[in-house]
This record gives structure tokens, C-alpha cells and sequence, in this order.
DNA sequence: CGCCGGTGAGTAGCATGCTACATGCTATGG
DNA sequence: CCATAGCATGTAGCATGCTACTCACCGGCG
């Protein structure tokens, strides 16, 4: 089972910054996230580094760095697995983020400018857009980069760094299922709730938006999952 | 006919026996946090490789991993230089470290039964070994078994682990300075007070305890660190 | 004397070779 | 027919080979 062929690393511009393993391990990491590497499979470190183009070395170490980030586990002589991500992980993930993200969010209203200001709302419309036709993939990349930005303005990279990656952890689903589409809808609701209090310069019902937001989509996917 | 069951020689059927690239991770992390690899040095991978008696490979997937952990950083065809680690690093370190801890201590509060009050006193009475002759090594790994049995008492894994990686950014150094040994008497009353709290089942208090502890630390550390 | 270009040693990054082990399949013996 | 030994295949883990690059040093030239 080759399954389909992963965008290969190699470019033939010789110009390469980043390294292959960088490379990897973002490819790897963003396959797991949107399920084209499907949870729960085991996976050779020389059938993806085939995939990929390039030697067992990179993808190994990428594998090696998932690892620790909770995305896979090496079993030897046998493969990596990709782990699911069972309810209770989604509960630990929001436990966490909902420790992190609502301090900060009062933390980045303390500190905004209208730079911010207009940055968040640029950010905002980008998720609009992606409402009608409903995207879900596009509108989570938006929701990420939302997200970040307002992490990233609270003046902590440390903390940034951490929600990137607990944020790993909740997979796309492929197809939009029945009603996805009033989902999008309702959080894109919540960013708005949370930009206006920004909008406002009132710390506090950022705050209290972010909690709210969280609490909520916690709640979706807690269940998405089949509950606790 | 089974007979009495053998001891396995495997631990659980299926999971990782410890690698060399596990090893070394260890191996090198322990010597950047107490100081044996200096910050602001640059090391080889060969040469590391050499003073450990292994290859290459487990000690450049090592130095990845903590590259992730934000120890090192890699410097083609330089070499892996050692990360000191700011005033504002540890900052940072103890904004999440607050973030996470005092709600983390509350909730192993209302979790706690006798035996976890039980635990927690034995590994406070191990601190208090430590105090004289005063081993800071000795009583730095105390403390950290001493938060990380609180922090597993709460409950989410997740939150333990990255306290744990958070704490690597604090260095240890070698020879006591001047009132070290009083330093650490400070640090012992802190986690005494912590451990009252949670004998007297007052989750808000052990919280409490556990931010003054945590604030107190940082302008210690930060203060020695030259201030911000 | 100062600058500059070559050059050789050392390095990370990547590829590949090698070994022990896990597992499925098959042939063999009951 | 069924159980099982052993063989073929595939794998992670580790070692090692190879290449392009960095940089300190040195000698010659302006």
C-alpha cells in the first residue's frame, strides 16, 4: 500500500535554506493533520521517504521530531504509527489551550495598536471569505493564522510555539459533512465576538470572547470525537 | 498446560525499549542544563559522538530533538551551538510556567487524596535532606520530581510535559555562590507552604502557595540573570 | 605594512550500508 | 486436517560514506 504520491520535497532550485528534514517534517506534519496519512496506520520510514523523494535520513528525523511533538510513535522493526486522537486528548489539548490563549488574548488587547487593530480584521475577512462555498480546510489555516496572530502579539514566542503545536492534534476531516457548514459559520461568529471586544479596547471581554470561543469548539469536537 | 507464568522479557509487548538516540537526548540534555556543555559553545557532532562512544546519527537526532526544545541550534556546517538562555527566556519560562502551574496545583488540590498528601510530604522531606550540607544539584532535582508528582496529580499529561521541558531552560550552576545555602532554605519554606495547603484540603491556598513559589523564582532567577 | 585570494581542515546535511528483529507464509510432520 | 518450525521479507536503529560549505591560516602582491 504505496497509497498516493506525496508532494516530493526535492526542488531544483539550488538555493535551499531550509533543510530536507524541515521540509519533511512540515509535509509529514500537514499530512497527518488533513488525514492523507490516516491515524492509527503504521508507516515505513523508506516507503515515505520514497513518497517524498528524498533518503530515509530526513524522513526518519522528521519522524523523530513528530514523535516528541505526540503525533507518531517509532515502533521498531515494525514502522512509525500515527496516533489518534482520542476525546480525552481533545479535552487535554483545550484544557491547555484555554489556560494559554485566554491570558493572552487579554495580554495582546493590553498591548493593541491599530496596526493590530487592522491586522486582526484583515485576518477576519480572510475567514469570511472561505464561508461561501464552505471550505473547511481554507478556513482553519485562516483560523490558525488567526489565532497566532493574536498569540504572537501577546509578546510570549514560547507560548505561541506551544498552541502551534497542541493545535496539531485536532485532525480535519476530509468531505464536509451535513451541517459543516453552520459550524463554520457559528466560529466564524465567535472570531467576531472577539475581534469587536478587541475593537473596543476592552481587555477583559477579549478575554472572556477567547474563553467562550474555545469552550465552544471544545465542546464540538470533544463530541466529534464521542465524547469523554 | 501453561504452567506458572515466566517473567516477560519484554516490557509490554509492543513498546519502545530505550535507543541510543533516547540516551544520548538524555545524556546531552543533562550535561547543557548543569553546565558540562556551555552555553554559547559551539560542538560537533563527531566530536560529541566520540565522548559519548557512539556514532553520529543517535547524537545528531539528539541535538534535533532538543533543537525543538529550543537548547541548541543547528549552524550548517558550523556545528550545534548551545543556547544561553536570557533574562527575557526566563521570563517567558515563568509567564507559562504560572500560566500552567497555579491552576495545575489547584486542581491536584481537589484531586488529592491520602496518598498523594502522603507522597508529596516524602518528597518534601527529601528537599529538606538536601538543605544541609546544601547540594544544589541534589535539591534542584528534588523540586523538580516534587512539581512534576503535582502537576501529574492534575490529571493532563500534556501540561506535565511541557512544564518539564520548560524547566530545561533553567541552568544550573556549579559551585554554590555566596548565601546559596540560604537561597535554598527560602525555596524549601516556599514548597512547605505549598504542601500545608494541600494537608489542610484548600485547593485555593495551595494555589496561592504555588504562585508565590513560582513568583519568587523568577525574580531570583531573572535578577541573577542580570534583570531584564 | 596591509589586503586578498587560495587552500586545507573541519563541519552539517544527506545518502547508503549493515544488523538484529518482527511477522507472515509455507512446507513438513503429526 | 492441523500445528509448527523455519524461511523470506520488511523494518527500525545505528554506522559510515560522501559532498558542498565555512573559516582560519598563510603567503604573495600591491
Amino acid at each position: 500500500m504505496s497509497g498516493p504520491p506525496l508532494d516530493p520535497l526535492r526542488e531544483d532550485g539550488r538555493e535551499r535554506r531550509e533543510t530536507l528534514t524541515d521540509r519533511a517534517t512540515d509535509a509529514l506534519r500537514s499530512a497527518i493533520v488533513d488525514g492523507r496519512l490516516r491515524a492509527g496506520e503504521l508507516y515505513s520510514v523508506a516507503r515515505l521517504a520514497d513518497r517524498l523523494g528524498v533518503s530515509r535520513t530526513p524522513v526518519r528525523e522528521a519522524l523523530l521530531l513528530l514523535e516528541r511533538q505526540g503525533m507518531v510513535r517509532f515502533e521498531r522493526n515494525r514502522g512509525a504509527r500515527v496516533l489518534e486522537t482520542s476525546a480525552r486528548d481533545l479535552d487535554e489539548v483545550f484544557a491547555l489551550r484555554l489556560l494559554l490563549e485566554v491570558p493572552a488574548a487579554k495580554e495582546a488587547a493590553r498591548r493593541a495598536d491599530d496596526a493590530l487593530v487592522r491586522e486582526v480584521e484583515a485576518m477576519l475577512a480572510a475567514m469570511e471569505a472561505q464561508l461561501d462555498p464552505p471550505d473547511e480546510h481554507a478556513f482553519m489555516a485562516r483560523d490558525r493564522d488567526f489565532h497566532q496572530l493574536l498569540l504572537r502579539a501577546a509578546g510570549n514566542a514560547r507560548l505561541a510555539a506551544i498552541v502551534a503545536d497542541l493545535r496539531d492534534h485536532v485532525r480535519l476531516r476530509g468531505a464536509s459533512t451535513v451541517g459543516r457548514g453552520r459550524d463554520l459559520r457559528a466560529i466564524y461568529d465567535e472570531h467576531v465576538a472577539i475581534v469587536e471586544a478587541l475593537r473596543a479596547g476592552d481587555p477583559a471581554a477579549v478575554a472572556a470572547a477567547m474563553r467562550t470561543h474555545l469552550e465552544r469548539t471544545r465542546e464540538l469536537l470533544v463530541a466529534a470525537a464521542g465524547g469523554l
